[in-house]
RNA sequence: GGAGAAAUGGCAGAGUGGUCGAAUGCGGCGGUCUUGAAAACCGUUGUCCGCUUAUCGGCGGACCGGGGGUUCGAAUCCCUCUUUCUCCGCCA
Protein backbone atom coordinates (compact mmCIF):
# COMPACT_ATOMS: atom_id res chain seq x y z
CA UNK A 1 0.00 0.00 0.00
CA UNK A 2 0.64 3.08 -0.31
CA UNK A 3 2.67 5.71 2.49
CA UNK A 4 0.34 8.21 4.49
CA UNK A 5 3.23 10.64 4.06
CA UNK A 6 2.95 10.13 0.00
CA UNK A 7 -0.55 10.30 0.40
CA UNK A 8 -0.64 13.67 2.96
CA UNK A 9 1.83 15.39 0.26
CA UNK A 10 1.05 14.96 -3.24
CA UNK A 11 -2.67 13.90 -2.89
CA UNK A 12 -3.32 15.64 -6.16
CA UNK A 13 -0.39 13.90 -8.00
CA UNK A 14 -1.78 10.65 -7.22
CA UNK A 15 -4.75 11.05 -7.74
CA UNK A 16 -3.82 11.86 -11.48
CA UNK A 17 -1.28 9.40 -11.73
CA UNK A 18 -4.04 6.66 -11.04
CA UNK A 19 -5.98 7.90 -13.98
CA UNK A 20 -3.25 5.79 -15.90
CA UNK A 21 -4.78 2.57 -14.13
CA UNK A 22 -8.22 3.57 -14.73
CA UNK A 23 -8.77 3.93 -11.08
CA UNK A 24 -10.37 6.92 -9.49
CA UNK A 25 -9.11 7.93 -6.71
CA UNK A 26 -10.45 11.14 -5.47
CA UNK A 27 -12.86 10.05 -2.97
CA UNK A 28 -10.73 7.66 -1.72
CA UNK A 29 -7.76 9.58 -1.11
CA UNK A 30 -10.22 12.40 0.14
CA UNK A 31 -11.15 10.14 2.92
CA UNK A 32 -8.09 9.00 3.65
CA UNK A 33 -6.83 12.71 4.52
CA UNK A 34 -10.10 13.00 6.51
CA UNK A 35 -9.16 9.80 8.80
CA UNK A 36 -5.75 10.61 9.33
CA UNK A 37 -6.47 14.03 10.86
CA UNK A 38 -9.08 12.43 12.90
CA UNK A 39 -6.57 9.81 14.33
CA UNK A 40 -3.65 12.41 14.60
CA UNK A 41 -6.44 14.33 16.85
CA UNK A 42 -7.81 11.40 18.76
CA UNK A 43 -3.94 10.10 19.26
CA UNK A 44 -2.85 13.49 20.97
CA UNK A 45 -5.43 13.65 22.73
CA UNK A 46 -4.94 9.80 24.18
CA UNK A 47 -1.73 10.69 24.87
CA UNK A 48 -1.91 13.44 26.63
CA UNK A 49 -4.82 11.69 28.97
CA UNK A 50 -2.84 8.73 29.60
CA UNK A 51 0.37 10.75 30.71
CA UNK A 52 -1.57 12.28 33.17
CA UNK A 53 -2.75 9.08 34.24
CA UNK A 54 0.81 8.06 34.09
CA UNK A 55 1.97 10.68 36.79
CA UNK A 56 -0.85 10.17 38.51
CA UNK A 57 0.08 6.87 39.22
CA UNK A 58 3.38 7.64 40.15
CA UNK A 59 1.84 10.17 42.92
CA UNK A 60 -0.15 7.01 44.38
CA UNK A 61 2.94 5.04 44.50
CA UNK A 62 5.28 7.81 46.18
CA UNK A 63 2.15 8.50 48.68
CA UNK A 64 1.90 4.54 49.75
CA UNK A 65 5.71 4.75 50.20
CA UNK A 66 5.44 7.53 52.43
CA UNK A 67 2.60 5.76 54.50
CA UNK A 68 -0.30 8.18 53.56
CA UNK A 69 -2.63 5.45 52.91
CA UNK A 70 -5.46 8.05 53.31
CA UNK A 71 -4.50 10.33 50.83
CA UNK A 72 -3.37 7.24 48.42
CA UNK A 73 -6.45 5.93 48.39
CA UNK A 74 -8.66 9.60 48.01
CA UNK A 75 -6.03 9.88 44.49
CA UNK A 76 -7.05 6.29 43.58
CA UNK A 77 -10.75 7.59 43.75
CA UNK A 78 -10.68 10.48 41.21
CA UNK A 79 -8.12 8.63 38.77
CA UNK A 80 -11.10 6.34 37.83
CA UNK A 81 -12.89 8.80 35.85
CA UNK A 82 -9.26 9.87 33.51
CA UNK A 83 -9.66 5.75 32.83
CA UNK A 84 -13.15 5.52 31.81
CA UNK A 85 -12.22 8.58 29.01
CA UNK A 86 -8.77 6.68 27.96
CA UNK A 87 -11.16 3.74 27.22
CA UNK A 88 -13.06 5.47 25.47
CA UNK A 89 -10.66 7.42 23.45
CA UNK A 90 -8.80 4.26 22.56
CA UNK A 91 -11.65 2.18 21.54
CA UNK A 92 -12.01 5.08 19.41
CA UNK A 93 -8.47 5.59 18.01
CA UNK A 94 -8.40 1.62 17.18
CA UNK A 95 -11.65 1.94 14.79
CA UNK A 96 -10.42 4.95 13.13
CA UNK A 97 -6.83 3.18 12.74
CA UNK A 98 -9.01 0.38 11.17
CA UNK A 99 -11.12 2.52 9.00
CA UNK A 100 -7.54 4.12 8.25
CA UNK A 101 -5.95 0.70 7.20
CA UNK A 102 -9.04 -0.48 5.12
CA UNK A 103 -9.15 2.36 3.22
CA UNK A 104 -5.72 2.51 2.41
CA UNK A 105 -5.56 -1.23 0.95
CA UNK A 106 -8.16 0.02 -1.60
CA UNK A 107 -5.51 2.54 -3.24
CA UNK A 108 -3.55 0.42 -6.02
CA UNK A 109 0.05 1.29 -6.61
CA UNK A 110 0.96 4.75 -8.83
CA UNK A 111 1.92 3.31 -12.09
CA UNK A 112 5.71 4.52 -13.15
CA UNK A 113 5.92 7.54 -15.65
CA UNK A 114 6.53 5.45 -18.75
CA UNK A 115 3.34 3.02 -18.20
CA UNK A 116 1.20 3.41 -21.18
CA UNK A 117 -2.70 4.42 -20.80
CA UNK A 118 -5.01 1.73 -22.28
CA UNK A 119 -7.85 -0.82 -21.09
CA UNK A 120 -6.10 -4.67 -21.83
CA UNK A 121 -4.26 -6.48 -24.30
CA UNK A 122 -4.37 -4.57 -27.23
CA UNK A 123 -2.95 -1.40 -25.57
CA UNK A 124 0.32 -3.08 -24.17
CA UNK A 125 3.46 -1.76 -25.82
CA UNK A 126 6.01 -4.03 -27.47
CA UNK A 127 9.36 -2.94 -26.11
CA UNK A 128 11.02 -5.97 -28.66
CA UNK A 129 11.11 -9.06 -30.09
CA UNK A 130 13.34 -12.05 -31.07
CA UNK A 131 13.86 -15.21 -32.30
CA UNK A 132 12.08 -16.70 -35.37
CA UNK A 133 8.87 -18.12 -36.27
CA UNK A 134 9.52 -21.45 -37.69
CA UNK A 135 7.34 -22.08 -40.43
CA UNK A 136 5.48 -25.82 -39.56
CA UNK A 137 2.90 -26.37 -42.95
CA UNK A 138 -0.34 -27.61 -42.61
CA UNK A 139 0.54 -31.00 -40.59
CA UNK A 140 1.53 -29.14 -37.38
CA UNK A 141 0.06 -30.41 -34.21
CA UNK A 142 -0.54 -28.25 -31.23
CA UNK A 143 0.96 -29.46 -28.32
CA UNK A 144 -1.63 -31.56 -26.46
CA UNK A 145 -1.69 -33.75 -29.36
CA UNK A 146 1.53 -34.12 -29.88
CA UNK A 147 1.60 -34.69 -25.65
CA UNK A 148 -0.78 -37.53 -26.25
CA UNK A 149 0.83 -38.49 -29.27
CA UNK A 150 4.68 -39.06 -27.66
CA UNK A 151 2.76 -39.87 -24.38
CA UNK A 152 4.60 -37.09 -22.82
CA UNK A 153 1.52 -35.78 -20.80
CA UNK A 154 -1.71 -37.46 -19.79
CA UNK A 155 -4.57 -34.54 -19.41
CA UNK A 156 -7.23 -37.43 -19.04
CA UNK A 157 -5.18 -38.79 -16.31
CA UNK A 158 -5.11 -35.68 -14.50
CA UNK A 159 -8.70 -35.39 -14.76
CA UNK A 160 -9.04 -38.48 -12.90
CA UNK A 161 -6.70 -38.21 -10.22
CA UNK A 162 -7.87 -34.46 -9.39
CA UNK A 163 -9.98 -32.69 -11.65
CA UNK A 164 -9.26 -30.23 -14.70
CA UNK A 165 -6.15 -28.33 -15.18
CA UNK A 166 -3.68 -31.05 -13.38
CA UNK A 167 -2.09 -32.53 -16.19
CA UNK A 168 0.01 -35.74 -15.17
CA UNK A 169 3.26 -35.41 -17.05
CA UNK A 170 4.78 -38.88 -18.10
CA UNK A 171 8.29 -40.44 -18.93
CA UNK A 172 10.10 -38.25 -20.85
CA UNK A 173 7.74 -35.45 -20.61
CA UNK A 174 7.89 -35.30 -16.88
CA UNK A 175 11.98 -35.80 -17.43
CA UNK A 176 11.74 -32.32 -19.54
CA UNK A 177 10.41 -30.36 -16.44
CA UNK A 178 12.83 -31.80 -14.50
CA UNK A 179 15.61 -30.44 -16.90
CA UNK A 180 13.81 -27.12 -17.29
CA UNK A 181 13.37 -26.52 -13.79
CA UNK A 182 17.05 -27.69 -13.37
CA UNK A 183 18.09 -25.41 -16.07
CA UNK A 184 16.58 -22.02 -14.48
CA UNK A 185 18.19 -22.73 -11.44
CA UNK A 186 21.44 -22.80 -12.82
CA UNK A 187 21.12 -19.89 -15.12
CA UNK A 188 19.91 -18.07 -11.69
CA UNK A 189 22.56 -18.99 -9.51
CA UNK A 190 24.76 -18.08 -12.48
CA UNK A 191 23.63 -14.27 -11.91
CA UNK A 192 24.34 -14.39 -8.72
CA UNK A 193 20.67 -15.32 -7.02
CA UNK A 194 20.76 -17.78 -3.78
CA UNK A 195 18.49 -20.49 -4.47
CA UNK A 196 15.11 -21.01 -1.82
CA UNK A 197 12.75 -23.64 -1.60
CA UNK A 198 10.28 -22.05 0.48
CA UNK A 199 7.13 -23.75 1.69
CA UNK A 200 4.04 -24.35 -0.74
CA UNK A 201 1.33 -23.40 2.17
CA UNK A 202 1.76 -19.70 3.44
CA UNK A 203 -0.40 -17.96 6.43
CA UNK A 204 -2.44 -14.53 6.06
CA UNK A 205 -0.07 -12.52 7.05
CA UNK A 206 2.08 -13.58 4.01
CA UNK A 207 -0.46 -13.27 1.77
CA UNK A 208 -1.37 -9.76 2.76
CA UNK A 209 2.00 -9.08 2.93
CA UNK A 210 2.68 -9.48 -1.17
CA UNK A 211 -0.74 -8.09 -1.91
CA UNK A 212 -2.52 -11.55 -2.39
CA UNK A 213 -4.93 -10.55 0.08
CA UNK A 214 -7.97 -8.75 1.10
CA UNK A 215 -9.75 -9.84 -1.83
CA UNK A 216 -7.98 -12.26 -4.09
CA UNK A 217 -9.41 -15.16 -2.10
CA UNK A 218 -10.51 -16.41 -5.54
CA UNK A 219 -7.05 -16.69 -7.13
CA UNK A 220 -5.84 -18.66 -4.13
CA UNK A 221 -6.66 -22.04 -2.69
CA UNK A 222 -7.37 -22.41 0.96
CA UNK A 223 -7.47 -25.17 3.59
CA UNK A 224 -10.84 -26.17 4.70
CA UNK A 225 -8.62 -27.28 7.96
CA UNK A 226 -6.11 -24.80 8.13
CA UNK A 227 -5.59 -21.27 8.05
CA UNK A 228 -3.12 -21.65 5.37
CA UNK A 229 -3.12 -20.82 1.52
CA UNK A 230 -1.53 -22.60 -1.58
CA UNK A 231 0.93 -20.39 -3.18
CA UNK A 232 0.00 -18.78 -6.29
CA UNK A 233 3.40 -18.11 -6.83
CA UNK A 234 7.10 -18.44 -4.91
CA UNK A 235 7.26 -14.54 -4.40
CA UNK A 236 4.78 -14.84 -1.46
CA UNK A 237 7.09 -16.90 0.56
CA UNK A 238 10.09 -15.68 -1.12
CA UNK A 239 9.47 -12.18 -0.24
CA UNK A 240 7.76 -12.77 3.25
CA UNK A 241 11.11 -13.64 3.83
CA UNK A 242 12.09 -10.58 4.74
CA UNK A 243 8.41 -9.20 6.44
CA UNK A 244 9.23 -7.12 9.43
CA UNK A 245 12.97 -7.21 8.57
CA UNK A 246 15.77 -3.88 8.42
CA UNK A 247 18.73 -4.77 6.20
CA UNK A 248 21.58 -2.38 5.96
CA UNK A 249 22.37 -0.53 2.85
CA UNK A 250 25.32 -2.82 1.95
CA UNK A 251 23.53 -6.06 1.83
CA UNK A 252 21.17 -4.57 -1.46
CA UNK A 253 20.70 -5.96 -3.32
CA UNK A 254 19.37 -9.29 -1.85
CA UNK A 255 18.43 -11.87 -4.81
CA UNK A 256 16.57 -14.99 -3.91
CA UNK A 257 15.56 -17.50 -6.85
CA UNK A 258 12.89 -20.27 -5.83
CA UNK A 259 11.23 -23.09 -7.32
CA UNK A 260 8.08 -24.15 -6.62
CA UNK A 261 5.01 -25.30 -7.62
CA UNK A 262 2.37 -22.47 -8.24
CA UNK A 263 -1.36 -23.36 -6.97
CA UNK A 264 -4.58 -20.85 -8.99
CA UNK A 265 -7.78 -21.52 -8.97
CA UNK A 266 -8.54 -19.21 -11.77
CA UNK A 267 -11.72 -19.09 -11.33
CA UNK A 268 -14.35 -17.80 -14.00
CA UNK A 269 -11.32 -18.30 -16.65
CA UNK A 270 -12.86 -21.10 -18.51
CA UNK A 271 -13.19 -20.68 -22.38
CA UNK A 272 -10.88 -20.89 -25.15
CA UNK A 273 -7.90 -20.43 -23.95
CA UNK A 274 -7.53 -23.25 -21.54
CA UNK A 275 -6.87 -26.23 -23.79
CA UNK A 276 -4.20 -28.08 -23.26
CA UNK A 277 -1.10 -26.58 -20.86
CA UNK A 278 -2.42 -22.98 -22.34
CA UNK A 279 -3.73 -22.45 -18.71
CA UNK A 280 -3.94 -25.01 -15.92
CA UNK A 281 -4.75 -24.85 -12.05
CA UNK A 282 -0.86 -26.14 -10.73
CA UNK A 283 2.37 -25.39 -12.51
CA UNK A 284 6.32 -25.51 -12.03
CA UNK A 285 7.86 -21.94 -12.19
CA UNK A 286 11.37 -20.55 -11.27
CA UNK A 287 10.93 -17.42 -9.91
CA UNK A 288 13.60 -14.44 -9.34
CA UNK A 289 12.83 -11.77 -6.36
CA UNK A 290 15.20 -8.67 -5.50
CA UNK A 291 15.17 -6.19 -3.05
CA UNK A 292 17.02 -3.29 -3.85
CA UNK A 293 17.98 0.40 -3.21
CA UNK A 294 14.92 3.15 -4.24
CA UNK A 295 17.60 4.74 -6.51
CA UNK A 296 18.46 1.49 -8.39
CA UNK A 297 15.57 -0.68 -8.15
CA UNK A 298 14.71 0.51 -12.11
CA UNK A 299 18.10 -0.26 -13.28
CA UNK A 300 17.46 -3.79 -11.72
CA UNK A 301 14.28 -4.20 -13.59
CA UNK A 302 16.38 -4.18 -16.36
CA UNK A 303 18.74 -6.33 -15.15
CA UNK A 304 15.77 -8.81 -14.57
CA UNK A 305 14.44 -8.80 -17.97
CA UNK A 306 17.39 -8.98 -19.34
CA UNK A 307 18.05 -12.26 -17.49
CA UNK A 308 14.95 -13.19 -18.97
CA UNK A 309 15.12 -12.68 -22.46
CA UNK A 310 18.38 -14.39 -22.11
CA UNK A 311 16.31 -17.42 -21.17
CA UNK A 312 13.70 -17.37 -23.87
CA UNK A 313 16.96 -16.74 -26.40
CA UNK A 314 18.84 -19.76 -25.07
CA UNK A 315 15.52 -21.93 -25.62
CA UNK A 316 15.81 -20.92 -29.20
CA UNK A 317 11.97 -19.74 -28.91
CA UNK A 318 10.51 -16.45 -30.82
CA UNK A 319 9.40 -13.81 -28.11
CA UNK A 320 8.36 -10.46 -27.33
CA UNK A 321 8.19 -8.16 -24.69
CA UNK A 322 5.13 -6.10 -23.90
CA UNK A 323 5.14 -3.24 -21.27
CA UNK A 324 1.75 -3.31 -19.74
CA UNK A 325 -0.64 -0.71 -20.11
CA UNK A 326 -2.16 1.10 -17.05
CA UNK A 327 -5.62 -1.37 -17.29
CA UNK A 328 -3.05 -4.50 -17.39
CA UNK A 329 -1.21 -3.31 -14.63
CA UNK A 330 -1.91 -5.46 -11.26
CA UNK A 331 -2.59 -3.79 -8.10
CA UNK A 332 0.45 -4.20 -6.79
CA UNK A 333 2.74 -2.96 -9.86
CA UNK A 334 4.19 0.12 -10.76
CA UNK A 335 5.80 -0.96 -14.04
CA UNK A 336 5.62 -4.64 -15.45
CA UNK A 337 7.25 -6.42 -18.51
CA UNK A 338 5.32 -9.10 -20.18
CA UNK A 339 7.17 -12.05 -21.73
CA UNK A 340 5.34 -13.83 -24.57
CA UNK A 341 6.70 -16.51 -26.69
CA UNK A 342 5.20 -17.63 -29.99
CA UNK A 343 3.50 -21.40 -29.80
CA UNK A 344 3.84 -22.35 -33.76
CA UNK A 345 1.26 -24.47 -34.06
CA UNK A 346 -1.76 -22.32 -32.56
CA UNK A 347 -0.33 -20.05 -34.10
CA UNK A 348 -0.40 -17.87 -30.30
CA UNK A 349 1.64 -15.73 -28.20
CA UNK A 350 1.42 -16.99 -24.71
CA UNK A 351 2.30 -15.27 -21.55
CA UNK A 352 5.61 -17.03 -19.94
CA UNK A 353 6.75 -14.21 -17.70
CA UNK A 354 5.90 -11.15 -15.57
CA UNK A 355 9.01 -9.14 -14.41
CA UNK A 356 7.45 -6.02 -12.32
CA UNK A 357 8.68 -3.63 -9.89
CA UNK A 358 6.51 -2.77 -7.02
CA UNK A 359 8.38 -0.02 -5.65
CA UNK A 360 7.83 0.51 -2.05
CA UNK A 361 4.03 -1.04 -2.31
CA UNK A 362 4.63 -4.48 -1.03
CA UNK A 363 7.70 -3.25 1.37
CA UNK A 364 4.89 -0.95 3.79
CA UNK A 365 2.98 -3.84 3.84
CA UNK A 366 5.97 -6.10 4.47
CA UNK A 367 8.22 -3.30 7.19
CA UNK A 368 10.44 -4.08 4.79
CA UNK A 369 13.17 -1.67 5.31
CA UNK A 370 17.06 -0.51 5.39
CA UNK A 371 19.27 1.80 6.86
CA UNK A 372 21.71 3.53 5.15
CA UNK A 373 25.10 3.21 7.26
CA UNK A 374 25.28 6.11 9.85
CA UNK A 375 21.91 7.14 9.33
CA UNK A 376 19.67 6.60 12.42
CA UNK A 377 16.60 6.72 9.94
CA UNK A 378 14.81 3.89 8.06
CA UNK A 379 13.41 3.91 4.40
CA UNK A 380 11.36 1.35 2.86
CA UNK A 381 13.08 -0.79 -0.06
CA UNK A 382 11.98 -1.88 -3.21
CA UNK A 383 11.19 -5.16 -3.83
CA UNK A 384 10.87 -6.85 -7.64
CA UNK A 385 10.26 -10.15 -8.92
CA UNK A 386 9.80 -12.02 -12.35
CA UNK A 387 9.44 -15.08 -13.77
CA UNK A 388 12.50 -17.09 -14.85
CA UNK A 389 10.00 -18.98 -16.29
CA UNK A 390 6.96 -20.39 -16.00
CA UNK A 391 7.03 -23.79 -17.42
CA UNK A 392 3.61 -24.78 -18.81
CA UNK A 393 3.71 -22.73 -21.61
CA UNK A 394 7.61 -22.68 -22.63
CA UNK A 395 6.74 -26.62 -23.08
CA UNK A 396 4.06 -26.00 -24.76
CA UNK A 397 6.05 -23.61 -27.16
CA UNK A 398 9.01 -26.28 -27.28
CA UNK A 399 7.16 -28.97 -28.66
CA UNK A 400 5.10 -27.15 -31.45
CA UNK A 401 8.15 -24.95 -32.59
CA UNK A 402 10.28 -28.20 -32.35
CA UNK A 403 8.22 -30.67 -34.45
CA UNK A 404 9.52 -32.96 -37.09
CA UNK A 405 8.50 -36.04 -38.62
CA UNK A 406 11.24 -37.86 -36.31
CA UNK A 407 10.19 -36.43 -33.16
CA UNK A 408 10.76 -33.11 -31.12
CA UNK A 409 13.99 -31.64 -30.96
CA UNK A 410 14.82 -30.58 -27.71
CA UNK A 411 17.11 -27.54 -27.28
CA UNK A 412 20.95 -27.78 -27.19
CA UNK A 413 21.33 -26.44 -24.01
CA UNK A 414 18.58 -28.43 -22.12
CA UNK A 415 20.43 -31.86 -23.62
CA UNK A 416 22.99 -31.84 -20.87
CA UNK A 417 19.87 -32.07 -18.62
CA UNK A 418 17.45 -34.15 -20.32
CA UNK A 419 20.40 -36.49 -21.69
CA UNK A 420 18.11 -37.28 -24.69
CA UNK A 421 18.03 -34.91 -27.94
CA UNK A 422 14.46 -35.46 -28.87
CA UNK A 423 11.11 -36.75 -27.62
CA UNK A 424 9.91 -39.39 -30.18
C1' G B 1 -2.47 -36.52 20.32
C1' G B 2 -1.02 -36.57 26.09
C1' A B 3 2.21 -34.50 30.32
C1' G B 4 5.59 -30.74 31.82
C1' A B 5 8.89 -26.28 31.12
C1' A B 6 9.75 -21.85 28.65
C1' A B 7 9.24 -17.20 25.29
C1' U B 8 12.78 -10.29 27.63
C1' G B 9 16.68 -5.43 23.19
C1' G B 10 21.40 -7.75 17.23
C1' C B 11 22.91 -12.12 20.55
C1' A B 12 23.48 -14.16 25.56
C1' G B 13 20.99 -13.32 30.00
C1' A B 14 18.99 -10.65 34.91
C1' G B 15 14.48 -8.81 36.46
C1' U B 16 8.06 -11.87 40.07
C1' G B 17 3.42 -5.32 41.20
C1' G B 18 5.71 1.14 41.46
C1' U B 19 10.89 5.91 39.32
C1' C B 20 12.14 -0.63 34.22
C1' G B 21 12.80 0.85 27.58
C1' A B 22 14.44 -2.60 31.08
C1' A B 23 20.86 -4.68 35.05
C1' U B 24 25.16 -7.15 33.17
C1' G B 25 28.13 -9.35 29.30
C1' C B 26 29.05 -9.83 24.07
C1' G B 27 28.47 -7.48 19.49
C1' G B 28 27.86 -2.58 16.80
C1' C B 29 29.10 2.70 16.44
C1' G B 30 32.17 7.13 18.07
C1' G B 31 36.51 8.65 20.77
C1' U B 32 41.40 8.43 23.67
C1' C B 33 46.06 5.90 23.15
C1' U B 34 49.09 3.88 18.62
C1' U B 35 53.25 4.79 12.67
C1' G B 36 48.98 1.33 11.88
C1' A B 37 46.32 -2.51 14.25
C1' A B 38 45.19 -5.22 18.68
C1' A B 39 44.49 -4.63 23.84
C1' A B 40 42.89 -1.21 27.46
C1' C B 41 39.91 2.87 28.82
C1' C B 42 35.73 6.52 28.01
C1' G B 43 31.17 7.48 25.66
C1' U B 44 27.11 5.77 22.78
C1' U B 45 23.69 2.06 21.10
C1' G B 46 15.91 -0.53 19.46
C1' U B 47 11.27 0.22 16.70
C1' C B 48 6.68 2.71 15.74
C1' C B 49 3.23 6.84 16.45
C1' G B 50 1.82 11.93 17.96
C1' C B 51 3.00 17.12 19.26
C1' U B 52 6.78 20.67 18.49
C1' U B 53 11.03 22.25 15.56
C1' A B 54 14.07 25.91 9.40
C1' U B 55 17.79 22.11 11.13
C1' C B 56 20.14 19.64 15.41
C1' G B 57 16.79 18.46 18.76
C1' G B 58 12.91 18.60 22.59
C1' C B 59 8.36 16.67 24.85
C1' G B 60 4.61 12.86 25.12
C1' G B 61 2.54 7.85 24.04
C1' A B 62 3.08 2.60 22.74
C1' C B 63 6.00 -1.86 22.41
C1' C B 64 9.50 -7.46 27.24
C1' G B 65 5.91 -13.94 21.66
C1' G B 66 0.21 -12.34 19.87
C1' G B 67 -4.63 -10.98 21.89
C1' G B 68 -7.69 -10.01 26.20
C1' G B 69 -8.26 -9.09 31.61
C1' U B 70 -7.16 -7.57 37.00
C1' U B 71 -4.91 -2.96 39.22
C1' C B 72 -4.27 3.95 40.70
C1' G B 73 0.11 1.34 38.52
C1' A B 74 1.95 -4.97 34.88
C1' A B 75 8.01 -7.46 31.75
C1' U B 76 6.19 -9.14 36.67
C1' C B 77 -0.61 -11.53 38.47
C1' C B 78 -4.97 -14.03 35.62
C1' C B 79 -7.26 -15.97 30.89
C1' U B 80 -6.43 -17.34 25.87
C1' C B 81 -3.75 -18.27 21.39
C1' U B 82 0.93 -19.22 19.01
C1' U B 83 5.81 -20.96 19.06
C1' U B 84 10.08 -23.55 21.19
C1' C B 85 12.25 -27.32 24.40
C1' U B 86 11.91 -32.15 27.37
C1' C B 87 9.26 -36.81 28.06
C1' C B 88 5.38 -40.29 26.13
C1' G B 89 2.40 -41.88 21.89
C1' C B 90 2.00 -41.97 16.50
C1' C B 91 4.60 -41.58 11.90
C1' A B 92 7.77 -40.73 6.36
Amino acid sequence: MLTLKQIRENPEEIIRRLQVKNFDAANLIDQVLATDKKRREIQTQTDHKQAELNQRSKDIGSLFKQGKTQEANHAKEQVSLLKDEIKQLNQSLRHTEDDLNKLLLRIPNIPHPSVPPGKGDSDNVKVRSGGNIPDLGKEALPHWELAEKYRLIDFEMGNKLTGAGFPVFTGKGAKLVRALISFFLDEAEKAGYREVLPPLMVNEASAYGTGQLPDKEVQMYQLATDPYYLIPTAEVPVTNIYRDVILNAGELPVKNTAYTPCFRREAGSYGKDVRGLNRVHQFDKVEIVQIQHPERSYDTLEEMVNHVEQLVQKLGLPYRIMRLCGGDLSFTSALTYDFEVFAAAQKKWLEVSSVSNFEAFQANRLKLRFREPGSKKTQLAHTLNGSALALPRIIAALMENFQTPEGIRIPEVLVPYTRFDILS
